[in-house]
RNA sequence: GGCGCCGUAGCCAAGUGGCUAAGGCAUCGGAUUGCAAAUCCGACAUCCCCGGUUCGAAUCCGGGCGGCGCCUCCA
């Protein structure tokens, strides 16, 4: 695992054996989550995920900052209180946690939750003489740490500056403020300084001490935070307890802006994305693009690096995504089981009969295990989720050469040895994607169409097929290249034709006018109506009034009804 | 200016001393298909440049060039 401390790579060796206590620094919560903030969020729930597989006990905790100067300025613009900022943002921040997968947090600390704990960390630093109170504040007295930016390497005497606002009372300009006293009608807790609040460095200090004791093993949190923020967590920590604060310093790589992005935030291309240069609208690019893809994207690259965001990226991703997706359903078509319900070892190596240590020698060999052996090979070197990731790709080819090797779908369909290995190899395929978090549960369904859709669909198939019959493949093809435009696409196969719908398809190409509120459904099923209405006269031009009639009395069976009329025919619903 | 990071195919991206430099997207062939889609097979990399260390370098060292981060609030 990679240290920022030491800036190398060292070997894993946890403060209490098979126990891992992480501290991720969670967000300051003036406004709305950006989709950097989750860079932190998901990989650590990787880690998390990755270290249980592994047979550790992991406790993970996300702290929540939620009182500051920016939350009270953003209190006083709208004219509410610090409090209800802070839960408006909290609620956003989880809610889009939980639409990326990251469920594996176990605390969710509140700097207002903790006051005690971080006045009495303040009180001990004064007593032990490495702060000092001034006019109500107290400062950190970074003269008295030795070791006083070691983890940014960085001098003391290398700081210049005029110290902010506040440098007037402050014995250096390094010095940070661990206590901030109250202006009038600002919010504040009694202390012994005085009403005030606390700095921005020294919850962390008090909540990981809090939760997770005095050296804990992993802390995590974006770059940027490295200094100040993570140089003057530990000045805090190790003065107070004169041992090291963490063992693992994990930093993520930053976010920015991709060329091509356009509209994410203010500035120029390849910026950093930040709230204060205006990027936002997290809840809206999860609700165009799906948590999931969201997490892929983010994990295809390695924690540390710089990721260029952009929503085409995503797509990218995304495309990526739907061959698994793909796999999933030919799963389904043989077998007639859900993959999602395949219960996958959560623990690197489950316990073996004597028997099954056999056949799990011979099949040590083969590709599947190799790919496993590979994927847990690059999780293990520093967490490289993009390696692992690549693994999974193999396996997923892997897999469906053997189903058509195997004809799973045709003559092979009652080879009950080969589908018991078709499901191994989706098991293990689930078994490995779990550890990143991905295939847990089917995606969020994004406009799949609406009811109506879905009831006009299979007659359009209907409809095909019984021409494809008669090889009329004129009117076949011409159905499915009305669909495909709208982004449905039309796959035929041994057991009958299926089809999907991606919401790609109705960016321009959507017939009519999108009025607002209009559902992508209604667009589908608008389209799918004008084709039927269309063959039909189609049908009837051509003297084929047996298909004209079917589709009027299965349109009919659904609640559709037709009315011919002089300038063309008229559909309305029941 | 100080402290760091990065430069691998059209794009994204693993690999950090030694087998044919993973994988994805895109593109182009082939198998398959009525045609497609899907799937499979195949093609597609002077590893930014120059020098050095080494039997051997994308990988280590030095020097360039180019991009970026932090040093102020930031995940």
């Amino acid at each position: 695992m990679y240290n920022t401390l030491s800036k190398r790579k060292e070997p894993f060796a946890t403060v209490e054996a098979g126990k891992v206590g992480i501290y991720l620094c969670g967000p300051t919560v003036y406004d709305k989550a950006h989709i950097g903030h989750m860079v932190g969020p998901v990989i650590f729930d990787c880690i998390k995920r990755y270290l249980t597989y592994r047979g550790y006990k992991v406790n993970w905790v996300v702290n929540i900052t939620d009182v500051d100067d920016k939350l009270i300025k953003k209190a006083n613009e709208r004219g509410i209180s610090m409090l209800q900022v802070a839960e408006e943002n909290i609620e956003d921040y989880q809610s889009n946690l939980a639409a990326l997968g990251v469920d594996q947090i176990d605390h969710f600390p509140r700097a207002t939750d903790c006051m005690p704990e971080i006045i009495a960390f303040v009180e001990e630093l004064v007593k032990q003489g490495n702060a000092y109170e001034s006019e109500g504040d107290v400062y950190f007295d970074v003269g008295k740490d030795a070791e006083y930016g070691k983890l940014s390497n960085r001098s003391i005497e290398s700081m210049q500056g005029e110290g902010g606002s506040t440098g007037e009372r402050k014995r250096h300009v390094a010095d940070f403020a661990l206590w901030k006293s109250a202006k009038p009608g600002e919010p504040s807790w009694e202390s012994p300084w005085g009403a005030g609040r606390p700095g921005w460095h020294i919850e962390c200090s008090a909540m990981s001490k809090k939760l997770l004791g005095e050296t804990f093993d992993i802390h995590g949190g974006g770059l940027d935070l490295v200094f100040p923020h993570h140089e003057n967590e530990i000045a805090q920590s190790e003065c107070c307890h004169h041992k090291p604060m963490v063992l693992y310093w994990a930093h993520n790589g930053l976010l920015r802006k991709g060329g091509d992005s356009g509209k994410i935030g203010g500035g120029d291309a390849g910026e950093k994305m930040s709230r204060s240069k205006g990027a936002g609208g997290l809840a809206d690019l999860i609700k165009r693009q799906g948590g999931e893809r969201i997490r892929f994207f983010l994990l295809r690259t390695h924690y540390r690096s710089t990721v260029l965001f952009n929503e085409p990226a995503i797509e990218e991703a995304g495309t990526g995504l739907e061959a698994f997706y793909r796999l999933f359903k030919r799963y389904t078509r043989i077998t007639g089981h859900d993959f999602y319900a395949l219960k996958p070892n959560t623990h690197r190596s489950e316990s073996k009969s004597d028997g099954e240590a056999a056949s799990a020698a011979a099949e040590a060999a083969s590709p599947a295990a190799r790919c496993r052996e590979r994927f847990i090979a690059a999780m293990d070197d520093d967490f490289n989720t993009g390696g692992a990731i690549g693994e999974l790709f193999e396996l997923s080819t892997i897999t469906n050469k053997f189903c058509d090797e195997a004809n799973l779908e045709g003559d092979g369909k009652n080879d009950m040895a080969a589908i018991a290995k078709f499901t191994s190899l989706l098991t293990t395929i689930k078994e490995l994607a779990n550890i990143l978090g991905m295939f847990l549960k089917p995606p969020a369904t994004a406009g799949k169409g609406d009811d109506l859709t879905a009831k006009l669909m299979p007659l359009v198939i209907e409809v095909r097929a019984a021409a494809r019959k008669n090889k009329n493949f004129a009117v076949a093809d011409k159905i499915r290249d009305t669909l495909g435009p709208l982004g449905i696409v039309l796959e035929d196969r041994a057991g009958g034709t299926e089809w999907s719908a991606s919401q790609t398809g109705l960016g321009g190409t959507a017939p009519g006018d999108s009025a607002p509120g209009d559902s992508p459904g209604a667009k589908w099923s608008g389209a799918i109506m004008g084709l039927l209405i269309q063959l039909r006269a189609d049908a009837r031009a051509a003297k084929d009034f047996a298909t004209g009639d079917m589709i009027r009395t299965r349109l009919g069976e659904i609640g559709v009804t037709l009315e011919d009329r002089a300038g063309g025919t008229e559909w309305t619903l029941a």
